[in-house]
DNA sequence: GATCTGACGCTACGG
DNA sequence: TCCGTAGCGTCA
Protein backbone atom coordinates (compact mmCIF):
# COMPACT_ATOMS: atom_id res chain seq x y z
CA UNK A 1 0.00 0.00 0.00
CA UNK A 2 2.86 2.64 1.01
CA UNK A 3 4.30 1.86 -2.43
CA UNK A 4 0.78 1.98 -4.37
CA UNK A 5 0.21 5.29 -2.91
CA UNK A 6 3.94 6.80 -3.44
CA UNK A 7 3.63 5.54 -6.97
CA UNK A 8 -0.13 7.16 -6.98
CA UNK A 9 1.46 10.85 -5.60
CA UNK A 10 4.75 10.37 -8.45
CA UNK A 11 2.37 9.66 -11.22
CA UNK A 12 0.23 12.51 -10.36
CA UNK A 13 3.45 15.26 -9.65
CA UNK A 14 5.03 13.40 -13.13
CA UNK A 15 2.19 14.06 -15.08
CA UNK A 16 1.35 17.47 -14.09
CA UNK A 17 5.12 18.50 -15.44
CA UNK A 18 4.18 16.02 -18.56
CA UNK A 19 7.36 14.07 -16.93
CA UNK A 20 5.23 10.67 -16.99
CA UNK A 21 6.32 9.40 -20.24
CA UNK A 22 10.18 10.08 -19.83
CA UNK A 23 10.10 8.42 -16.97
CA UNK A 24 8.27 5.49 -17.64
CA UNK A 25 8.98 5.10 -21.30
CA UNK A 26 12.61 5.70 -20.95
CA UNK A 27 14.04 5.81 -17.35
CA UNK A 28 12.17 2.49 -15.69
CA UNK A 29 13.15 0.52 -18.84
CA UNK A 30 16.45 1.41 -18.51
CA UNK A 31 17.19 0.39 -15.16
CA UNK A 32 17.24 -3.42 -15.27
CA UNK A 33 19.74 -2.77 -18.47
CA UNK A 34 21.74 -0.89 -15.74
CA UNK A 35 22.02 -3.63 -13.20
CA UNK A 36 22.76 -5.98 -16.01
CA UNK A 37 25.70 -3.93 -16.95
CA UNK A 38 26.65 -3.70 -13.05
CA UNK A 39 26.80 -7.46 -12.72
CA UNK A 40 28.72 -7.78 -16.05
CA UNK A 41 32.67 -7.40 -15.82
CA UNK A 42 35.67 -6.62 -18.31
CA UNK A 43 38.72 -8.82 -18.00
CA UNK A 44 41.87 -6.69 -17.36
CA UNK A 45 45.67 -7.45 -17.99
CA UNK A 46 46.56 -7.41 -14.16
CA UNK A 47 50.67 -8.07 -15.19
CA UNK A 48 50.51 -5.19 -17.47
CA UNK A 49 48.96 -3.23 -14.90
CA UNK A 50 51.82 -4.18 -12.33
CA UNK A 51 54.81 -3.39 -14.68
CA UNK A 52 52.87 0.21 -16.00
CA UNK A 53 53.12 1.15 -12.15
CA UNK A 54 56.66 -0.28 -12.22
CA UNK A 55 57.70 1.99 -15.42
CA UNK A 56 55.87 5.07 -14.51
CA UNK A 57 57.44 5.05 -11.25
CA UNK A 58 60.54 5.08 -12.26
CA UNK A 59 60.17 8.18 -14.26
CA UNK A 60 58.22 9.84 -11.72
CA UNK A 61 61.19 9.40 -9.10
CA UNK A 62 63.89 11.09 -11.93
CA UNK A 63 61.60 13.88 -13.34
CA UNK A 64 61.32 14.52 -8.86
CA UNK A 65 65.09 14.77 -8.81
CA UNK A 66 65.30 16.94 -11.39
CA UNK A 67 62.98 19.59 -10.11
CA UNK A 68 64.71 19.78 -6.48
CA UNK A 69 67.84 20.24 -8.29
CA UNK A 70 66.64 22.93 -10.28
CA UNK A 71 64.38 24.47 -7.41
CA UNK A 72 68.21 24.17 -5.22
CA UNK A 73 65.34 22.31 -2.15
CA UNK A 74 63.30 19.54 -2.22
CA UNK A 75 59.35 20.65 -2.43
CA UNK A 76 56.18 18.44 -2.45
CA UNK A 77 55.85 18.13 -6.14
CA UNK A 78 52.06 17.52 -6.15
CA UNK A 79 51.29 20.71 -3.51
CA UNK A 80 49.70 23.49 -5.82
CA UNK A 81 50.34 25.45 -3.12
CA UNK A 82 54.30 24.70 -2.72
CA UNK A 83 54.60 24.94 -6.51
CA UNK A 84 53.37 28.35 -6.55
CA UNK A 85 55.49 29.54 -4.15
CA UNK A 86 58.14 27.67 -6.09
CA UNK A 87 57.25 29.30 -9.47
CA UNK A 88 56.18 33.32 -8.71
CA UNK A 89 58.01 33.74 -5.13
CA UNK A 90 61.35 32.28 -5.77
CA UNK A 91 61.93 32.21 -9.36
CA UNK A 92 59.23 34.99 -10.39
CA UNK A 93 59.27 33.65 -13.23
CA UNK A 94 55.51 35.65 -14.05
CA UNK A 95 56.96 39.63 -13.03
CA UNK A 96 60.29 38.90 -14.61
CA UNK A 97 58.96 37.98 -17.63
CA UNK A 98 55.92 39.98 -17.43
CA UNK A 99 53.96 37.88 -18.10
CA UNK A 100 50.19 38.04 -16.67
CA UNK A 101 49.13 34.75 -14.71
CA UNK A 102 45.35 33.38 -15.22
CA UNK A 103 44.12 33.48 -11.59
CA UNK A 104 41.94 30.68 -9.61
CA UNK A 105 38.62 30.83 -8.63
CA UNK A 106 39.93 31.87 -5.20
CA UNK A 107 41.79 34.79 -6.68
CA UNK A 108 45.93 32.84 -6.08
CA UNK A 109 47.93 32.69 -9.08
CA UNK A 110 47.11 28.98 -11.19
CA UNK A 111 49.89 26.45 -11.83
CA UNK A 112 47.59 24.78 -14.14
CA UNK A 113 48.73 23.39 -17.46
CA UNK A 114 48.06 27.08 -19.45
CA UNK A 115 50.10 28.75 -17.34
CA UNK A 116 52.77 26.10 -17.14
CA UNK A 117 52.94 26.22 -21.03
CA UNK A 118 53.27 30.14 -21.28
CA UNK A 119 56.09 29.87 -18.56
CA UNK A 120 58.31 26.69 -19.97
CA UNK A 121 60.02 29.01 -22.51
CA UNK A 122 61.68 31.12 -19.53
CA UNK A 123 62.88 28.20 -17.25
CA UNK A 124 62.83 23.86 -17.42
CA UNK A 125 61.02 23.84 -14.50
CA UNK A 126 57.36 24.32 -16.04
CA UNK A 127 57.98 21.37 -18.31
CA UNK A 128 59.32 18.87 -15.32
CA UNK A 129 56.11 19.48 -13.61
CA UNK A 130 53.88 18.85 -16.83
CA UNK A 131 55.50 15.57 -17.37
CA UNK A 132 55.46 14.66 -14.01
CA UNK A 133 51.62 15.49 -13.36
CA UNK A 134 50.53 13.88 -16.67
CA UNK A 135 52.19 10.55 -15.01
CA UNK A 136 50.83 11.05 -11.71
CA UNK A 137 47.44 11.87 -12.95
CA UNK A 138 47.87 8.42 -14.98
CA UNK A 139 49.39 6.42 -12.11
CA UNK A 140 47.05 7.49 -9.63
CA UNK A 141 43.81 7.20 -11.20
CA UNK A 142 44.04 4.44 -14.34
CA UNK A 143 47.04 2.81 -13.23
CA UNK A 144 47.31 2.01 -9.19
CA UNK A 145 43.82 3.75 -8.80
CA UNK A 146 42.08 0.79 -11.39
CA UNK A 147 43.87 -1.99 -9.59
CA UNK A 148 42.19 -1.44 -5.88
CA UNK A 149 38.81 -2.02 -7.85
CA UNK A 150 40.34 -5.55 -9.96
CA UNK A 151 38.49 -8.60 -8.64
CA UNK A 152 39.90 -12.03 -7.68
CA UNK A 153 38.98 -13.30 -11.06
CA UNK A 154 40.77 -10.95 -12.68
CA UNK A 155 38.01 -8.33 -14.05
CA UNK A 156 36.32 -5.04 -13.20
CA UNK A 157 32.68 -3.78 -13.00
CA UNK A 158 31.81 -0.09 -12.47
CA UNK A 159 28.92 1.54 -10.70
CA UNK A 160 26.03 3.12 -13.29
CA UNK A 161 24.46 6.20 -12.15
CA UNK A 162 21.03 6.65 -13.82
CA UNK A 163 20.70 10.33 -11.72
CA UNK A 164 24.40 11.10 -12.01
CA UNK A 165 23.79 14.10 -14.27
CA UNK A 166 21.46 17.22 -14.42
CA UNK A 167 21.25 16.71 -18.27
CA UNK A 168 20.33 13.56 -18.01
CA UNK A 169 23.29 11.22 -18.60
CA UNK A 170 24.68 8.30 -17.12
CA UNK A 171 27.68 8.50 -15.03
CA UNK A 172 30.36 5.72 -14.04
CA UNK A 173 32.24 5.51 -11.09
CA UNK A 174 34.26 3.23 -8.60
CA UNK A 175 36.04 3.23 -11.36
CA UNK A 176 34.76 5.95 -13.73
CA UNK A 177 35.11 3.79 -16.90
CA UNK A 178 33.63 6.61 -19.21
CA UNK A 179 37.37 8.45 -18.56
CA UNK A 180 39.95 6.46 -19.95
CA UNK A 181 42.36 8.07 -21.51
CA UNK A 182 41.86 7.46 -25.12
CA UNK A 183 45.76 8.81 -26.10
CA UNK A 184 48.63 6.93 -25.52
CA UNK A 185 51.03 7.68 -22.66
CA UNK A 186 54.06 8.35 -23.76
CA UNK A 187 57.73 7.68 -22.07
CA UNK A 188 60.73 9.13 -22.37
CA UNK A 189 62.23 6.17 -24.28
CA UNK A 190 59.65 6.54 -27.19
CA UNK A 191 57.49 3.79 -25.29
CA UNK A 192 53.92 4.53 -25.68
CA UNK A 193 51.54 3.03 -23.07
CA UNK A 194 48.02 2.57 -24.12
CA UNK A 195 45.72 2.72 -20.98
CA UNK A 196 42.70 1.17 -22.67
CA UNK A 197 44.89 -1.73 -24.28
CA UNK A 198 44.45 -3.56 -20.18
CA UNK A 199 40.79 -4.20 -21.37
CA UNK A 200 40.59 -7.19 -22.72
CA UNK A 201 38.03 -9.09 -24.38
CA UNK A 202 37.46 -13.08 -23.13
CA UNK A 203 38.81 -15.90 -25.05
CA UNK A 204 36.82 -16.65 -28.32
CA UNK A 205 35.01 -12.61 -27.72
CA UNK A 206 35.54 -9.46 -29.30
CA UNK A 207 34.53 -6.04 -27.96
CA UNK A 208 31.96 -4.16 -30.19
CA UNK A 209 31.92 -0.73 -30.00
CA UNK A 210 28.88 1.33 -31.85
CA UNK A 211 29.04 5.35 -31.50
CA UNK A 212 26.81 7.82 -32.83
CA UNK A 213 28.97 10.19 -34.89
CA UNK A 214 28.62 13.96 -33.94
CA UNK A 215 25.65 13.94 -31.87
CA UNK A 216 25.15 16.47 -29.98
CA UNK A 217 26.60 18.61 -32.93
CA UNK A 218 23.29 16.97 -35.27
CA UNK A 219 21.18 17.27 -32.18
CA UNK A 220 21.50 21.04 -32.48
CA UNK A 221 20.96 21.16 -36.36
CA UNK A 222 17.40 19.52 -35.45
CA UNK A 223 16.85 22.32 -33.39
CA UNK A 224 17.74 25.06 -35.70
CA UNK A 225 15.64 24.31 -38.24
CA UNK A 226 18.37 26.03 -40.19
CA UNK A 227 18.26 24.52 -43.94
CA UNK A 228 21.80 24.86 -44.75
CA UNK A 229 23.41 23.17 -41.83
CA UNK A 230 20.51 20.41 -41.86
CA UNK A 231 21.27 19.95 -45.63
CA UNK A 232 25.37 19.31 -44.61
CA UNK A 233 24.11 16.45 -42.11
CA UNK A 234 21.85 14.55 -44.63
CA UNK A 235 24.31 14.38 -46.87
CA UNK A 236 26.26 12.38 -44.60
CA UNK A 237 30.20 12.00 -44.60
CA UNK A 238 32.50 13.25 -41.36
CA UNK A 239 31.31 16.89 -40.73
CA UNK A 240 34.24 17.48 -38.37
CA UNK A 241 37.22 15.74 -41.22
CA UNK A 242 35.37 17.99 -43.58
CA UNK A 243 35.23 21.27 -41.28
CA UNK A 244 38.85 20.90 -40.72
CA UNK A 245 39.75 20.82 -44.54
CA UNK A 246 38.18 23.82 -44.82
CA UNK A 247 39.06 25.74 -41.90
CA UNK A 248 42.30 24.13 -40.86
CA UNK A 249 43.61 22.71 -44.23
CA UNK A 250 44.00 19.40 -43.10
CA UNK A 251 42.04 16.74 -42.79
CA UNK A 252 43.90 14.55 -39.82
CA UNK A 253 43.08 13.19 -36.32
CA UNK A 254 44.40 16.22 -34.74
CA UNK A 255 43.30 18.67 -37.06
CA UNK A 256 39.77 16.76 -36.93
CA UNK A 257 39.74 17.08 -32.75
CA UNK A 258 40.48 20.85 -32.67
CA UNK A 259 37.86 21.92 -34.84
CA UNK A 260 35.65 19.53 -32.96
CA UNK A 261 36.54 21.68 -29.62
CA UNK A 262 36.22 24.84 -31.87
CA UNK A 263 32.78 23.78 -32.69
CA UNK A 264 31.23 22.54 -29.30
CA UNK A 265 33.06 25.85 -27.49
CA UNK A 266 31.66 28.51 -30.24
CA UNK A 267 28.48 26.23 -29.51
CA UNK A 268 28.13 26.33 -25.96
CA UNK A 269 28.91 29.87 -25.65
CA UNK A 270 32.87 29.91 -25.49
CA UNK A 271 34.53 33.69 -25.00
CA UNK A 272 37.90 34.52 -27.00
CA UNK A 273 40.19 33.84 -24.00
CA UNK A 274 38.85 30.33 -23.20
CA UNK A 275 39.00 29.37 -26.94
CA UNK A 276 42.55 30.82 -26.71
CA UNK A 277 43.78 28.72 -23.92
CA UNK A 278 42.27 25.52 -25.59
CA UNK A 279 43.62 25.99 -29.02
CA UNK A 280 46.89 27.15 -28.04
CA UNK A 281 46.57 29.98 -30.05
CA UNK A 282 46.58 33.95 -29.45
CA UNK A 283 43.44 35.93 -28.38
CA UNK A 284 43.03 37.58 -31.39
CA UNK A 285 43.26 34.90 -33.35
CA UNK A 286 40.85 33.28 -31.24
CA UNK A 287 38.28 36.20 -31.59
CA UNK A 288 38.61 35.80 -35.44
CA UNK A 289 37.70 31.76 -35.30
CA UNK A 290 34.41 32.77 -33.26
CA UNK A 291 33.65 35.31 -35.72
CA UNK A 292 34.24 33.57 -38.88
CA UNK A 293 32.20 30.97 -37.26
CA UNK A 294 29.23 32.95 -36.57
CA UNK A 295 29.60 34.08 -39.86
CA UNK A 296 29.21 31.22 -41.64
CA UNK A 297 26.52 29.62 -39.40
CA UNK A 298 24.31 32.50 -37.87
CA UNK A 299 22.68 29.81 -36.05
CA UNK A 300 25.45 29.48 -33.36
CA UNK A 301 24.19 33.28 -32.33
CA UNK A 302 19.97 32.64 -32.91
CA UNK A 303 19.47 29.62 -31.17
CA UNK A 304 20.47 30.11 -28.33
CA UNK A 305 18.64 33.67 -28.28
CA UNK A 306 15.27 31.53 -29.03
CA UNK A 307 16.15 29.29 -26.43
CA UNK A 308 16.88 31.18 -23.65
CA UNK A 309 14.05 33.87 -24.55
CA UNK A 310 11.90 30.49 -24.11
CA UNK A 311 13.58 29.81 -20.83
CA UNK A 312 13.43 32.94 -19.25
CA UNK A 313 9.27 32.76 -20.40
CA UNK A 314 8.87 29.43 -18.87
CA UNK A 315 11.67 28.92 -16.25
CA UNK A 316 12.34 25.69 -17.68
CA UNK A 317 13.79 23.57 -20.80
CA UNK A 318 12.49 20.43 -21.84
CA UNK A 319 14.46 17.96 -24.21
CA UNK A 320 13.08 16.28 -27.49
CA UNK A 321 11.93 12.94 -25.13
CA UNK A 322 10.52 15.63 -22.36
CA UNK A 323 12.91 15.51 -19.72
CA UNK A 324 12.99 18.92 -17.81
CA UNK A 325 15.62 21.03 -16.51
CA UNK A 326 14.72 24.47 -14.01
CA UNK A 327 16.44 27.41 -14.69
CA UNK A 328 15.86 29.79 -11.56
CA UNK A 329 18.90 31.87 -12.36
CA UNK A 330 18.13 32.55 -15.97
CA UNK A 331 15.66 35.51 -14.66
CA UNK A 332 18.46 36.77 -12.20
CA UNK A 333 19.12 40.38 -11.80
CA UNK A 334 23.02 39.13 -11.26
CA UNK A 335 24.50 39.17 -14.76
CA UNK A 336 27.00 36.40 -14.09
CA UNK A 337 24.69 33.94 -12.23
CA UNK A 338 22.41 34.87 -15.51
CA UNK A 339 25.01 34.51 -18.29
CA UNK A 340 25.88 31.06 -16.72
CA UNK A 341 22.29 29.90 -16.58
CA UNK A 342 21.92 31.12 -19.77
CA UNK A 343 24.71 28.59 -21.40
CA UNK A 344 23.78 26.16 -18.95
CA UNK A 345 20.29 26.29 -20.60
CA UNK A 346 21.70 26.24 -24.35
CA UNK A 347 23.89 23.30 -23.19
CA UNK A 348 21.21 20.79 -21.19
CA UNK A 349 18.73 21.07 -24.48
CA UNK A 350 21.56 19.84 -26.91
CA UNK A 351 23.30 17.46 -24.09
CA UNK A 352 20.12 16.41 -22.34
CA UNK A 353 18.41 16.05 -26.07
CA UNK A 354 21.43 13.74 -26.68
CA UNK A 355 21.37 11.95 -23.77
CA UNK A 356 18.12 10.63 -24.13
CA UNK A 357 19.05 9.48 -27.78
CA UNK A 358 21.85 7.31 -26.15
CA UNK A 359 19.84 5.89 -23.31
CA UNK A 360 16.66 4.96 -26.29
CA UNK A 361 19.62 3.67 -27.81
CA UNK A 362 20.75 1.30 -25.58
CA UNK A 363 16.87 -0.04 -25.10
CA UNK A 364 16.54 -0.10 -29.01
CA UNK A 365 19.78 -1.99 -29.67
CA UNK A 366 18.96 -4.58 -26.19
CA UNK A 367 15.69 -5.43 -27.52
CA UNK A 368 16.66 -6.28 -30.84
CA UNK A 369 19.68 -8.37 -30.04
CA UNK A 370 17.09 -10.13 -27.62
CA UNK A 371 14.50 -11.05 -30.22
CA UNK A 372 17.38 -12.39 -32.34
CA UNK A 373 18.79 -14.23 -29.75
CA UNK A 374 21.67 -13.24 -29.63
CA UNK A 375 24.29 -13.05 -26.78
CA UNK A 376 25.59 -9.79 -26.59
CA UNK A 377 26.77 -8.58 -23.37
CA UNK A 378 26.37 -4.50 -22.78
CA UNK A 379 29.76 -3.72 -20.92
CA UNK A 380 29.89 0.02 -21.42
CA UNK A 381 27.77 3.14 -22.35
CA UNK A 382 30.59 6.00 -22.82
CA UNK A 383 27.70 8.85 -23.63
CA UNK A 384 27.34 8.75 -27.10
CA UNK A 385 29.19 4.78 -27.38
CA UNK A 386 28.03 1.55 -26.32
CA UNK A 387 30.97 -1.57 -26.09
CA UNK A 388 29.43 -4.57 -26.04
CA UNK A 389 31.22 -8.41 -25.61
CA UNK A 390 30.39 -10.41 -28.14
CA UNK A 391 31.00 -14.41 -29.77
CA UNK A 392 33.32 -13.97 -32.50
CA UNK A 393 30.91 -15.67 -34.64
CA UNK A 394 28.65 -13.31 -34.23
CA UNK A 395 30.24 -9.85 -34.78
CA UNK A 396 28.79 -8.97 -37.98
CA UNK A 397 25.43 -9.86 -37.31
CA UNK A 398 25.46 -8.31 -34.20
CA UNK A 399 27.12 -5.13 -35.83
CA UNK A 400 24.35 -4.73 -38.17
CA UNK A 401 21.52 -5.38 -35.78
CA UNK A 402 22.67 -2.80 -33.03
CA UNK A 403 23.55 -0.33 -35.89
CA UNK A 404 19.96 -0.55 -37.46
CA UNK A 405 18.50 -0.38 -33.66
CA UNK A 406 20.23 2.94 -32.60
CA UNK A 407 19.95 4.50 -36.56
CA UNK A 408 16.37 4.33 -36.88
CA UNK A 409 15.09 6.02 -34.54
CA UNK A 410 15.53 9.46 -35.20
CA UNK A 411 13.01 9.67 -37.68
CA UNK A 412 10.51 7.01 -36.60
CA UNK A 413 10.18 7.97 -32.97
CA UNK A 414 11.51 11.54 -32.61
CA UNK A 415 10.75 13.39 -35.57
CA UNK A 416 14.56 14.59 -35.72
CA UNK A 417 15.42 17.05 -38.93
CA UNK A 418 18.35 15.19 -39.07
CA UNK A 419 19.70 11.29 -39.18
CA UNK A 420 22.38 9.93 -36.43
CA UNK A 421 24.48 7.59 -37.88
CA UNK A 422 26.41 5.31 -36.31
CA UNK A 423 29.73 4.05 -36.59
CA UNK A 424 30.65 0.68 -35.56
CA UNK A 425 35.06 -0.86 -34.71
CA UNK A 426 35.72 -4.00 -32.96
CA UNK A 427 38.57 -5.53 -31.59
CA UNK A 428 40.42 -7.38 -28.68
CA UNK A 429 41.43 -4.43 -26.67
CA UNK A 430 39.65 -1.29 -26.03
CA UNK A 431 42.99 0.51 -27.70
CA UNK A 432 42.39 -1.38 -30.84
CA UNK A 433 39.57 -1.46 -32.14
CA UNK A 434 39.08 -1.71 -35.85
CA UNK A 435 36.38 -0.06 -38.19
CA UNK A 436 34.04 -2.45 -39.24
CA UNK A 437 31.47 -2.10 -42.64
CA UNK A 438 30.93 1.32 -42.26
C1' DG B 1 49.02 12.02 17.69
C1' DA B 2 46.11 9.44 14.43
C1' DT B 3 42.14 9.88 11.49
C1' DC B 4 38.43 12.02 9.13
C1' DT B 5 36.16 15.67 6.21
C1' DG B 6 35.30 19.20 2.85
C1' DA B 7 37.15 22.69 -0.11
C1' DC B 8 40.29 23.48 -3.63
C1' DG B 9 42.97 23.02 -7.83
C1' DC B 10 43.92 20.25 -11.36
C1' DT B 11 43.18 16.89 -15.24
C1' DA B 12 41.13 12.66 -17.39
C1' DC B 13 36.67 11.74 -20.27
C1' DG B 14 32.32 12.98 -23.19
C1' DG B 15 29.82 16.49 -26.35
C1' DT C 1 31.83 34.28 -18.80
C1' DC C 2 31.59 26.72 -23.24
C1' DC C 3 28.60 22.58 -20.73
C1' DG C 4 28.40 17.97 -18.16
C1' DT C 5 30.97 14.49 -15.14
C1' DA C 6 34.81 11.48 -11.53
C1' DG C 7 39.00 11.14 -8.99
C1' DC C 8 43.43 12.37 -7.00
C1' DG C 9 46.54 14.81 -3.59
C1' DT C 10 47.06 18.63 -0.44
C1' DC C 11 45.71 21.37 3.28
C1' DA C 12 43.25 23.21 7.12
Amino acid sequence: PVLDITMDIMEKRLSATSLWTVFTDLEMKLTPLLAIMECSSISVDVKKLHETSRVIDKRLKNLQKEAYELVGHPFQLNSHQQLRKVLFDELKLDTKFNIVVKQTEQGAKSTSEVVLCQLKRFHPLPKIVLEQRHLQKVKSTYVDGLQQFVKKDGTVGSTWEQTGAATGRITSKNPNLQAIPKVPVMLQDEEKIYLRAIFKSREGFSFLAADFQQIEFRVFAHFTQDENIIQMFREGGDIFTQLAGQWLGGDGEEEREKIKRIVYSVMYGAGPQKLAEYLHVGIHEASSIIKNFVDTFPCLRTLPQIVIAQCRRQGYLVTVSGRRRLFPNIRSTNSRLRTYAERQAINFLIQGSAADICKAAMLESQTALSAQGLQAKLLLQIHDELVWEVADHHLRETADIVRRAMEEQWNQRLSLRVPVPVSIASGKTLANLEPLGN
